[in-house]
DNA sequence: TCTGACCTGCGA
DNA sequence: TCGCAGGTCAGA
């Protein structure tokens, strides 16, 4: 579920009711989700830890516990909800951090596809790509990165190897926005398309930043609401509907075993 | 490089 | 009841 935008969205709004705060105690209710130590070194590692910072790593969600490092990726499903006092325990949830004084951080994640790690000092994730939305991504960079590449262009979008962050919703909408093809080849694009496509990344992330990501079914931000951005997509699931831009008929293809929608009309 | 499995909920 | 869903990774 959750990409760049909503992970982001997240830490946004954890930071003012996080930041500063000690953790009374840690309880885990799914053992699954833990990658790389047991429930009680979690806990151990968390308990009366000061959350000195979250930060994020392209869809990954890092807890700044020194000298503990809690991370978080939330899957398909995952979410953090923030509850003011012991309210009704919402369903599905994993983790509950209870912050000393008043509140609750609840990780709640339906389909268990999210995962956490513990470490002791501050995580390298070397699988991890440039992160699309910091500076270090110039136009350069991005045409470098797409030189030579034989991969279709929608799939290297979602390559976190390469790129940290882009999923099948962004991909699908930042090839719209830049009038560009899925099915084309990575290092087939000309250095204007390549320059094009690079301004519709940054603007397609920004903007579903500000508008708190998009919600198409479990996403919440932490206050339980929806996101807005759901409301400004152009292609994603408007399979057969008419393109806004041009009014063809948005055609469905499956890449990679995902579905990628875009308008054969515009994206040439 | 590509496919299917992981898990659960929802809509057709 | 079945197919599909925003991600990732092992195995073919």
């Amino acid at each position: 579920m959750p990409e760049l935008p909503e992970v982001e969205t997240i830490r946004l709004q954890l930071l003012p009711v996080a930041q500063g705060r000690e953790i009374e105690t840690v309880r885990v209710h799914n053992l699954v989700q833990l990658q790389n130590c047991s429930v009680r070194e979690f806990r151990k590692a968390l308990q009366g830890r000061r959350i000195k910072d979250i930060s994020r790593r392209g869809k990954y969600l890092i807890f700044h516990c020194a000298p503990a490092f809690a991370v978080f990726h939330l899957g398909m499903s995952g979410i953090f909800l923030r509850s003011r006092r012991d309210s009704r325990f919402p369903q599905h949830i994993h983790v509950d951090i209870k912050l000393k004084g008043d509140g609750h951080l609840y990780f709640q994640d339906a389909r268990k596809f999210g995962k956490i790690w513990l470490f002791d000092q501050p995580p390298q994730l070397p699988q991890l790509g440039i992160d699309p939305i910091s500076d270090r991504l110039t136009a350069a960079d991005f045409q470098h990165m797409l030189q030579g590449s034989q991969t279709n262009i929608k799939l290297f979008l979602m390559d976190q190897s390469r790129i940290a962050g882009i999923g099948n919703i962004y991909a699908s909408e930042m090839l719209h926005r830049a009038k560009i093809s899925p099915l084309r080849r990575a290092g087939e694009l000309n250095p204007v398309e390549v320059k094009t496509l690079h301004r519709a990344l940054k603007k397609i992330l920004s903007s579903a930043i500000e508008n708190f990501g998009t919600t198409y079914s479990a996403y919440r931000t932490v206050n339980g609401s929806t996101g807005r951005n759901q409301n400004f997509l152009k292609v994603y699931q408007r399979e057969a509907l008419p393109c806004l831009t041009c009014g063809e008929s948005i055609r469905k293809v499956i890449q990679g075993s995902r579905s990628t929608f875009y308008c054969p009309r515009c994206q040439q």
